[in-house]
DNA sequence: ATTTATGCAAATCCTTTGCAAATCT
DNA sequence: AGATTTGCAAAGGATTTGCATAAAT
């Protein structure tokens, strides 16, 4: 598994598993094959993901390296601590994104096919600043989705029509 | 019940249950006891609310008009199509605010309080559009939320602190 | 050796559904 | 009258938990 993490604010110089590794011990908690299955999977790839899907993707893997339902949920929430994922609900399903190692994004999400577009804008980010500070509130992060119709769906725009998407 | 509708795109000459059955009857609905109920519950006030609280509202009103659990679910999925309500994920939580009547905004959220305070910003619609014109997107709609500590909570910062909020 | 983690099954939470009875138009 | 809606109880789906066993320090 190679990481080419040449953005973000972190310290980027451990791999994501190095990093979790040192956020268990931190918490005297204990590196276990299973975190270690999960972890190399869900870093082996950039998409976004859900729970069940994560769960299949390991089901179906060459080596069978299969984890139980409750480890997974149990360990998809210590990343999210440990700051490696990031989690979000896109219309009430609950998916998760690498977070460690990437910069700061927001996204597009396209409502007919549940693309997810990343994008980073500074603007947003002044914007965040300037009403924290106007209602004097302590901004520690935001969230931004615009949603709509991507390049290709909306090129379709007909057949979508028809299938009521519009 | 009065309203005082000044802000808004919409035809904002109707009172929310006018509207509400308008959209009724535009799609062969009933306009029944506890749609009524529901609709002049929720819009005699403007804070956010989950579907549990506004059962128990409902349950502890003088004139105990009371509806069921389903019910309540199944006419806040109408309001919401109707374009009265807009649902939001707050931690793992759907909440509802009113959409019909009120201006475009966002929110500032308090992690530790949970209190949510709206902004508007024109230059988050102005990003919005710049952002999807990039990536031939259509857009057709945004959502963005600033999560942090309000002036209220980060002013007892060592209270927050000793319970592990920071 | 001791403590933490796992997997199973069962529990929980929130939301939805089937259906007979009640309510609208 | 005829169609839709309601409330009940039960089903569903996603996530969490208790507990005995397995694994890590």
């Amino acid at each position: 598994m190679s990481h080419d993490f040449s953005l973000g604010t972190v310290d980027v110089s451990l791999t994501p598993l190095q990093r979790f590794e040192e956020f268990l011990q931190s918490r005297g908690k204990r590196v276990t094959q299973q975190r270690r299955i999960i972890v190399d999977r869900v870093f082996s790839h950039h998409e976004h993901f859900d729970a069940d899907q994560l769960l299949e993707q390991l089901k179906s893997q060459v080596s069978d390296q299969s984890v139980s339902r409750p480890t997974v949920y149990r360990t998809l929430s210590e990343l999210v601590d440990a700051g490696l994922l990031r989690k979000m609900v896109l219309n009430d399903r609950s998916v998760y994104e690498h977070d460690y190692g990437y910069p700061q994004h927001d996204h597009l999400h396209c409502e007919k096919c549940d693309k997810l577009i990343e994008f980073s804008s500074d603007e947003v980010k002044e914007i965040r600043e300037a009403v924290a500070r106007k209602h004097h509130f302590r901004a520690v992060g935001h969230r931004l989705i615009i949603y709509g119709l991507c390049a290709d769906c909306s090129r379709t725009k007909r057949a979508a029509r028809r299938l009521d998407l519009i």
